[in-house]
DNA sequence: GAAATTAATATGTCCGCACATATTCACCGC
DNA sequence: GCGGTGAATATGTGCGGACATATTAATTTC
């Protein structure tokens, strides 16, 4: 051992390296931040700043008194690369656009109401859009948005700015969920994209809410994608 | 405004408030550390932890002299909730079992040499795999691993602990990729997932390095994982 | 013995200061 | 002009101390 004056990045590292070696396997509990100071020959603000971000990274456990713990699993969780469509068109260094097929007010279909988490029957704004990559057809989109979780979406004018990001801009949200499966194409899809009937289609739905002061929150929208055959998502370990 | 002593959580959602408001915009530069710190009414240090955190999501870009700009997409990326497949299983209150249906040591396929950037032809350890939820398939895998990156990976029983926990414990990786993708059920891993041949699969592929001291660094496997129709994936936003 | 109170303790948060490091910008000499 | 040099500056990192907070353990009280 003997280590000379550990930076907090060689704290985390060297944590993780013993978590990962199993010197410290899951469910063990690790020494204190002062004990751990005092053999990495740094301050304790260090090594808090090293252990909170592995517990913010699902490695270790930690409560007041009682110290922290590794987790039952201590891996940390993968990052999506690109989560916006035109982001990683443009990555890709293709051309974005979008075409707007179909906009109508309508009332909540039950599986929407599900998934927003709706109690009552309302009215969402139904939008079809198809996402282009040089001209290409990149996803097929179809999303519910709130006007309650939305003021103003009503207006937009949603063949110039895309729905993704006229929300970005105007109704930013606190949190959400995103769920990643494969589907089979139906015609209408296949069509659409250029696929056959039949078809894998990756297909990635985001629901969104915002939190508002106090009350609970509200829904905003909720979109699910599909991509064409071959499409991946990339994420970083 | 008139702020009253932030926390730096309390920092870093109001500065992602402003960002996602519109106060400031994509590519605009945001004052400086102590400017904020002082209409928080707080030191410097939270300002620069709540900006590092932001930085780390990739909200916001930071350079030493020249400020701290906001990134041109900023959103937060998405965080895969379950890597791991026996968390997985157990996560739903299943029991997770696994079976060998294959083990062979082979010359690395030329389309596995690329996904491991393996120069050399070399002999890797191929195996498949077939993950259990409550006796029900939950998962195909092919996997192939380097001996060489994962030193001992010959003489382990991989009838008793899978693939992937021997990996973590005896051979764990420094950084990786993952991709996800949609393809078509094969006959063979149509009668293995108990699928109908051309179902769509969802498709997990791992990769993962090692890092050594100094050289370059060492693969040590590539995994693609078939999961049966129906199977998504969940990440929070 | 059970319940309530109190003490002990590990982590969470914060400050003020100091110095390191990278980058930019102005200046200077030619 | 032009290239090099050095000062200015914003962020990166770190210390040591202080107090807050949550949780456990010990102690007292009924």
């Amino acid at each position: 051992m003997a280590e000379g004056r550990f930076s907090w990045r060689e704290a985390r590292a060297e944590i993780l390296r013993r978590i990962r070696t199993g010197i410290w396997p899951p469910g063990s509990q690790i020494p204190y931040e002062e004990a751990l100071a005092e053999e990495f020959g740094c301050g304790r603000g260090l090594v808090n700043r090293a252990l909170q971000e592995l517990a913010a990274e699902g490695v270790v456990e930690r409560r007041r008194k009682g110290g922290t713990r590794v987790t039952d699993h201590p891996v940390r969780r993968p990052k999506l690369e690109i989560p916006i469509l035109r982001q990683e068109v443009e990555a890709r260094g293709g051309v974005y656009g979008h075409l707007l097929l179909a906009r109508v007010l309508e009332p909540a279909p039950l599986e929407i109401r599900g998934r927003l988490k709706l109690s009552a029957a309302a009215e969402l704004l139904h939008l079809r859009t198809l996402h282009l990559a040089d001209g290409a057809p990149y996803a097929h989109e179809r999303r519910w948005i709130s006007p309650a979780g939305a003021p103003g979406v009503l207006e937009a004018d949603f063949t110039k700015i895309s729905a993704n990001e006229w929300l970005l801009r105007h109704a930013p949200y606190d949190f959400g969920e995103m769920s990643i499966g494969a589907e089979t194409a139906d015609p209408e899809a296949a069509a659409i994209l250029g696929a056959s009937p039949g078809a894998p289609l990756l297909s990635v739905e985001r629901t969104t809410w915002r939190k508002g002061e106090g009350e609970e929150p509200a829904p905003i929208t909720f979109a699910r994608q599909l991509h064409p055959p071959g499409h991946r998502l990339k994420a970083e370990l």
